[in-house]
DNA sequence: AAGTTCAGCAACCGCATGATC
DNA sequence: GGATCATGCGGTTGCTGAACT
């Protein structure tokens, strides 16, 4: 029935596949399937390779529906942002992405997205030179929450200094208070908690914006694993709320609330920026009206120095948004982002 | 036309995690 | 509870073809 192959480690081929092996591994997946055993299946399939490179290549190329090929703005968007809320876990932006693999999108970040963005943020930091030197005045309290109120009086008291929370995971181990806000605003602390939170966010500190993403929503639960897993990790909460439209597409939306324990503070990299340059955002944000956003700021006028690739990316992120002017809709959300702050 | 450099991508490697005994 | 094995994941490598000199 089976090829018999004499099965050393020697034997195992390596490099490239041939058009020749991926008809043997796609021709014996059809008829038998896996069957939950890698290791054993080149043996098998009569195959010279080792079960992870069979693996990977299925996975990755012969498998039904793999999209190949160029990746759309949609597509763009989604990889940006999940980057930006919890870096790279490559497995979990292509669970979001129908027909794409964790590898592609890897590659695909590495080799070209990366640089489209830093592209734009070149672009945005030409302009940002020009309306640097206005001034306009703080924002007024926007929220009749007791969260916001607090958070205006941390803005109050900080010596005209705002302090920004990166709006992804903080990785370091540092025990540390985390909050989730669920669906009625309200901040529970969830490293105490002994259930997963009650709904799905991810937490975008410096936005409040929304996609659409054409697949289902259970898609979203093994992510909601995660981030309850995150959570109990020390890392920075985020919060992605998973709804169905009327078409039946998951809409993710993105609030903006990240809590940290005030004692904490010097060691969770928040990015401290003058007030002054705050108004300089917001100025920023009349000139430009619907086209620029509170975030905005952060990316032009990040003070300290960023030297980890998530966090120039989380920046560079934004600056996509900024500079995509094909979909209002989708800016305008950027407008309801504001910075919470609970303590 | 030939040599060199660069970009894209498939595949590999090592580690972490989960399952099973 | 520990050992072993299988799988999954993310980082890295190296091959290939295109672009450049």
């Amino acid at each position: 029935m089976f090829e018999e192959v004499t099965y050393l480690e020697a034997n195992v081929k390596k490099g490239p596949w041939s058009p020749e092996e991926d008809g043997k591994l796609k021709e014996f997946i059809g008829k038998y399937g896996t069957g939950g055993n890698w290791i054993t299946l080149p043996q098998k399939a009569g195959l010279r390779r080792c079960g992870k490179s069979c693996r990977l290549r299925w996975l990755n190329y012969l498998r039904p529906n793999i999209k190949h090929g160029e990746f759309s703005d949609d597509e763009d968007m989604i990889i940006c942002n999940l980057y930006a809320s919890i870096g790279s876990r490559w497995s979990v932006i292509a669970a979001q992405l129908p027909g794409r693999t964790d590898n592609d999108i890897k590659n695909y970040w590495n080799t070209k997205l990366k640089k489209k963005l830093l592209t734009m943020h070149s672009s945005l930091q030409e302009k940002q030179t020009f309306f640097s030197s206005m001034h306009i005045q703080p924002p007024p309290p926007s929220s009749s929450s007791n969260d916001h109120l607090k958070s205006q009086q941390y803005f109050n008291n900080s010596s005209s200094i705002y302090n920004f929370t990166p709006n992804f995971m903080n990785i370091d181990n540092t025990s540390n208070p985390l909050f989730v806000q669920d669906d009625h605003n309200h901040v529970s602390d969830v490293q105490s908690s002994s259930s997963p939170p009650p709904s799905l966010h991810v937490n975008n500190l410096m936005s409040n914006n929304s996609l659409d993403v054409n697949d289902n929503c259970l898609n979203y639960l093994g992510f909601q694993d995660d981030h309850y897993s995150m959570c109990n990790s020390h890392m920075l909460m985020f919060e992605v709320t998973c709804s169905s439209s009327q078409d039946g597409n998951c809409m993710i939306s993105q609030n903006s609330h990240v809590s940290y324990n005030k004692d904490d503070h010097e060691q969770k990299q928040k990015i401290q920026i003058k007030q002054e340059d705050y108004q300089t955002a917001l100025d920023h944000e009349q000139v430009l009206g619907d086209q620029v956003q509170n975030q905005n700021f952060l990316i032009k006028n990040h003070v300290t120095p960023l030297h980890n690739d998530l966090e120039e990316v989380k920046q560079l992120n934004y600056t996509s948004y900024l500079l995509h002017d094909g979909d209002e809709n989708k800016t305008s959300h950027f407008q309801k982002g504001m910075c919470s702050y609970y303590y």
